[in-house]
Order: structure tokens, then C-alpha cells, then sequence
RNA sequence: GGGCCUGUAGCCUAGCCUGGAUAGGGCGACAGCCUUCUAAGCUCUGCAAAGAGAGCUGUAGAUCGAGGGUUCGAAUCCCUUCAGGCCCGCCA
């Protein structure tokens, strides 16, 4: 499109100076102008209304190689392409560069580490951890198609009070048990019974911070089952990883890191850039930056979770010298992030302005707030088996002559297709409320539509059965719905510069309704395979582009195609 | 009490950063359509009833939370205000 708009800013330069490439804006709708120039700011410099400018434009104006015409409408020069060279330029490209049609060079030789998903080794994940698993991944994504490097970084939250906790309960009623059913949802049982039993027992809190200290001081016996119930949570946790298809780059363990970090909480003391309380604790004066202070070690020693959050900045930067580093965290700990930062800059980390949350809203249930302390909690594993339950009993209403084999494949692909649409398709920052039984739909903006889309062309193309030729007469794409497509197509890589650009997936998932909203649109109107000859080679080739799209898309998102479903 | 965020049709949502042409989608409702999906079968390089649909079209539905300001122009920027959410732990 560039390359058009240049060319309109040729056309009107001759009667107005000093355009930019930057001035000239695509109209909302079509049937105005493929390209237009707005002429309100010409207005005050000619003292003439900008309809007469627009007007004056447009007249003094001849067509050229790749626009057609040039219309005045209101206070808009409105220009409208060449569509057959457009369809051509489009059309070639997307069948030259294939998946890496719409890859962009934005962040060439630059790094940046994605951290996200931190589970917490006491109890499962819940739906809250698949937006931000699928979040993550998906960002981090988006930011390899555009030339960074992303570093894919767990830290799993495998030390604390809340893990004491869990090993308490079974160290007092769990009678030495062998994890009768998902190894993490055992242990997460043990953490909703302590805090069950705290209700009526505070002393039990008492208890567990003992066993902390224990813990901490490398209590063997402690150490022992602390081990024992860690390695049953990351087996379970591995499962659900597997069925998301969430995979890292790196993985680090709290329990490893704490140490270091109050090594450098200790340094920070006597350098006097961190402060002691009357208790002892040693906490940020951090007013001055305007956050609140934070303490960073406890009074009795023990670390909290901010210490090895230190540490772990700080190696990541020794590590990958990266130009960001991106927490994928809930929008409940903004404040927390906040005092982070200001806390790296405290201690003179000259990269901590490097540092940058990336928060999103909660997921609600219709319900209300889930508490996992109370249990209320709805499992990331009951939600992806309910949706693929879903998806399976759907694929089978449709055919009955699948192999078991088939009709999983399938209803795994749209299962977990449509959780993670669900899940990326709106502003991260808002919250959003998950009903299990109402929320995922298969219908309307939803990943199965888009999967659906894919797999028809899927279809259409198999019927062809021959090899799509990259050549055409582009001249005979002529309908409102061939050319809209080739325009959407033509957007692509616009919607993954801003998804990089905001750290946003949702771009994406929009414009991917928008491409299938276009394509479907198309299927209605114009037949491809009972088409005379030059025609139909046109379609093809231009479905098989909208194929390729859709597929690079999907890919950001982290969604398998089907070519059948 | 303080800080941060959100408020767009019955419901969900895009647009807000970077102000411009009638606020774009989706669900639900109503009225239609269907040729590529699945297809029994047939006079079988083709034609296909019917079905399904996660397909398409149209209709109705919006004081862009409210008030004020800036501007030629405000959903968009600024101020005030109301409502909701989150946070203000030596939890994570």
C-alpha cells in the first residue's frame, strides 16, 4: 500500500506543498476511496475551506500507473487504486513470503524477556493462569515475528508460607498418601484444608511459619517432603502445560534464588541504600519515588517473594543483556511492580527502567471472585477438559465415521482453539467474565470460526487438486468482495506491528475475524471451483493467500488449523 | 481515606495512546438466504434431494456513565463528578 500512497501524495503535492506520506489516511468505508487526503490542515495556510481545497485538488489532478481516480468528497481527496496492479502486488507477495508474509524488522538484534505463567507449587492452576499463559505465549510470539528475540522465562514459585502450608496439612492429616488423582489437585486439596482448619486453629499459621524457618535453615526432614510434594504439583503442572501447549525458554525455581537476593538485600543495607525498621525487618524507603516503601526481608531473616525477584532481575540482565524484560502479571499486583522497579533503581541497577509489567485484568467467574483459599477456584484442567468435551461431542453430532484418533485431534484443536481466542481476543486490561457454560460459544467471533474459514479453504483447495499458480489475470478479481479481501489481506502486517508494538495480541485476533468476515463473505459470492478457467485460477489463488494469512495469524495466537473439521 | 484501572445498544466488545467523513463487530431477537461443508443417489470428467452448519444477507436496537472546557471538529485531549473493579501485607 505504501508504494500507492506515495503516489497519491505525488498527485496532490502538485497542487498543495508539503505532504506527507503520514497525512494520507485509508477511509472507514470503501465505497469513498481506497486512499484519502484530508484537507483541514491546508485551510488556515490558503485561507480556503477545505471542501474547496479538496476540490481544487481533485480537479488539478490527473490518474497515474496505479490510481484510477481522484474524487473530492466533502473536505476529503479521495483516491481510489488500480485494483488489479493492487491485487497483483498483494497477492505475489503473500504467495512469495508464505509464513513469513507480514514478519516485520522491528526488533532486529534486540532481546527481551517474556516472563509469565508463576505458578505457585502449593496448589493447580485456574482459569486466571490460562489468560496469562496464553497470554504470554502469545506475546511472545508476536514479538519473534517481528525480529526480537523473546526469551520465554517461568519462575516457578516453588518456596513461601503458602507452600508451608500445603505441607503442613499434609504432614497433619495427609497420613503419608500417594496422590490418588491429578498430583497437583491433591496437593491443592492439603491448602484448602489448612486454611479451612486456620479458621478455627490460627495457631496452625504459627505452625507453618515455623516450618518456613525449618525450611529455610535446611531441616532435612522438611526439605524431604517439601521435595515429595514439589515433584507431584510440577508433574501435574507439566500435563496442563502439555494440553496448552504453553512451552518455555527457560525455567527457574524460586527456592534457588532467594538466597542470592538477600545477599543483595543485605549488600543494599550497608551501603545504606535500604533501611532497617524497629523490628528488624529491612525494608525500600521508596516515598521519593513516588510508591509507597516496601519491605524486602523479614525481621526474622526469611525471605519474601520480592527478595528473589531481585536476584532475578538482575541475572536475567547478566544473562540475556536484554533491552526489556516484560512481566505478565494480574493487574492485583501493579502496586507491587511499581515498588519492584523502584527498588531496582534504588540500588542502582541502571536497567531498571528496562522493566515493564505487562497487566491484564482478572478473569470472574458469574459466581463472583474466586478464592483459592476457599476452593472456589475453577481448575485451568476442569475448563480445557470441558471445552474439548465440548468440541468432541459437537464433532461427533457432525460425523459419525472418524476414528477415535481423528475426533481427538480435532476437539483438542478447537477446545483449546477457542479458550485461548476467548481469552486474547479482548484489551488485556480489562477483566473478563468466564462462564464455563455460557462464555465459549462456537459461534461469532470466536476461534473456530476462524478455524472454520481456514479449513473450507482447506476444502476448495483439495477439490482443485492441482498446484496453485502465483500468476493471474488480477484484472478479473472485480467484485466488492474479492477486492475487500485482497485489501484486508494487504493489512496484515499493520495489526502485528501494533501487536508488538502494545505488547497486544488482540490485534491479531481481530483482524483474524475480520480476514474470516471477508473470506466468508467472499464464499458466498463468488464460486471458485465452478468457475470458467482464468477465473477460477484468480480465486485460488487468492483464497490460497487468505490461507496462508489466516494460518500466520493463528500461528501468533498460538491456535492449530485443522483441514478438516 | 489514598493510588491505579474500567464505564460504548438487552448482553459482550472494537475504536481512545496518534481528535476528523454516517461509532465497527459479535451474542440474543425477528425476517430471509445458502453454490464450494456433509452428502444418499444418478443418465457419473458432471448433476445432485435432503440435512447440518462452527455459513451469509437484511431489520430493530447507542443521549459513546454524567457535566463542563479546549478545538473549525471530541467516543478520542483537559477538568469535575458518579458507578464498578483492583491494590494500599514482614502473603504471592
Amino acid at each position: 500500500m505504501d508504494e500507492f500512497k506515495k503516489d497519491a501524495v505525488k498527485i496532490a503535492s502538485k497542487t498543495v506543498p508539503n505532504i506527507s506520506d503520514s497525512m494520507i489516511e485509508i477511509p472507514k468505508d470503501t465505497a469513498l476511496g481506497d486512499l484519502a487526503l484530508p484537507c483541514f490542515l491546508f485551510s488556515k495556510e490558503l485561507k480556503k475551506s477545505p471542501n474547496e481545497i479538496a476540490k481544487l485538488i481533485a480537479d488539478n489532478s490527473q490518474p497515474s500507473d496505479l490510481i484510477d481516480k481522484i474524487i473530492a468528497t466533502g473536505p476529503y481527496v479521495n483516491f481510489f487504486i488500480k485494483k488489479a496492479k493492487f491485487a497483483e502486488r498483494i497477492l505475489t507477495e503473500v504467495a512469495k513470503l508464505k509464513q513469513i508474509y507480514g514478519k516485520s524488522l522491528m526488533g532486529k538484534g534486540k532481546t527481551i524477556v517474556v516472563e509469565f505463567s508463576q505458578p505457585n507449587t502449593n496448589k493447580p492452576q485456574h482459569v486466571g493462569h490460562v489468560r496469562n499463559d496464553v497470554l504470554g505465549a502469545a506475546i511472545s510470539a508476536v514479538l519473534d515475528f517481528s525480529s526480537y528475540k523473546a526469551i520465554k522465562a517461568n519462575i516457578i514459585n516453588d518456596r513461601g508460607i503458602h507452600i508451608c502450608k500445603s505441607m503442613l496439612a499434609y504432614q497433619k492429616w495427609g497420613e503419608n498418601r500417594e496422590p490418588d488423582k491429578k498430583p497437583d489437585h491433591f496437593v491443592g486439596d492439603f491448602y484448602v484444608l489448612f486454611n479451612n482448619n486456620a479458621k478455627e486453629n490460627p495457631e496452625i499459621e504459627e505452625e507453618a511459619y515455623e516450618m518456613l524457618r525449618l525450611w529455610e535453615a535446611g531441616d532435612k526432614d522438611i526439605r524431604a517432603l517439601w521435595k515429595k510434594m514439589n515433584n507431584w504439583v510440577l508433574k501435574g503442572f507439566d500435563e496442563t502445560y502439555d494440553r496448552l501447549g504453553t512451552k518455555f525458554d527457560v525455567i527457574q525455581y524460586e527456592s534457588e534464588l532467594y538466597e542470592k537476593g538477600r545477599k543483595i538485600v543485605e549488600e543494599g543495607f550497608e551501603k545504606g541504600l535500604l533501611k532497617k525498621n524497629a523490628e528488624g525487618a529491612i525494608y525500600a524507603e521508596l516515598e521519593d519515588l513516588g510508591v509507597p516503601d516496601k519491605v524486602v526481608l523479614r525481621a526474622d531473616g526469611t525471605a519474601i517473594y520480592v527478595t528473589q525477584d531481585i536476584y532475578l532481575a538482575k541475572l536475567r540482565y547478566e544473562q540475556y543483556n536484554f533491552d526489556r524484560a516484560i512481566y505478565v502479571v494480574g493487574s492485583e499486583q501493579n502496586l507491587y511492580f511499581r515498588q519492584l522497579f523502584a527498588i531496582m533503581k534504588r540500588l542502582g541497577f541502571e536497567f531498571s527502567d528496562r522493566l515493564y509489567h505487562k497487566s491484564y485484568g482478572m478473569v470472574n467467574l458469574p459466581e463472583g471472585k474466586m478464592k483459592s483459599r476457599e476452593g472456589t477456584v475453577v481448575d485451568a484442567d476442569d475448563i480445557i477438559t470441558e471445552m474439548f468435551t465440548l468440541a468432541r461431542e459437537e464433532i461427533m453430532a457432525r460425523y459419525s465415521d472418524l476414528t477415535e484418533n481423528e475426533v481427538n485431534k480435532r476437539a483438542n484443536a478447537i477446545g483449546i482453539g477457542a479458550i485461548k481466542f476467548f481469552m486474547l481476543k479482548q484489551d488485556s486490561v480489562k477483566d473478563i467474565l468466564f462462564d464455563p457454560k455460557e462464555s465459549i460459544s462456537f459461534e461469532g467471533e470466536t476461534g473456530p470460526y476462524v478455524q472454520y474459514s481456514y479449513a473450507r479453504i482447506c476444502s476448495i483447495l483439495k477439490k482443485y487438486g492441482k498446484p496453485v499458480s502465483e500468476s493471474a489475470d488480477f484484472s478479473l478479481l472485480s467484485t466488492a468482495q474479492e477486492q475487500n479481501l485482497v485489501k484486508t489481506l494487504s493489512e496484515f502486517d499493520i495489526h502485528v506491528e501494533d501487536a508488538a508494538k502494545n505488547l497486544d495480541p488482540s490485534k491479531v485476533a481481530h483482524y483474524l475475524i475480520k480476514l474470516s468476515q471477508a473470506f466468508n463473505e467472499f464464499y458466498h459470492a463468488c464460486p471458485v471451483l465452478t468457475e470458467e478457467q482464468e477465473l477460477k485460477k484468480a480465486r485460488i489463488l487468492l483464497i490460497y493467500c487468505v490461507r496462508q494469512v489466516l494460518a500466520n495469524g493463528l500461528n501468533l495466537l498460538g491456535i492449530e488449523m485443522l483441514e478438516e473439521m
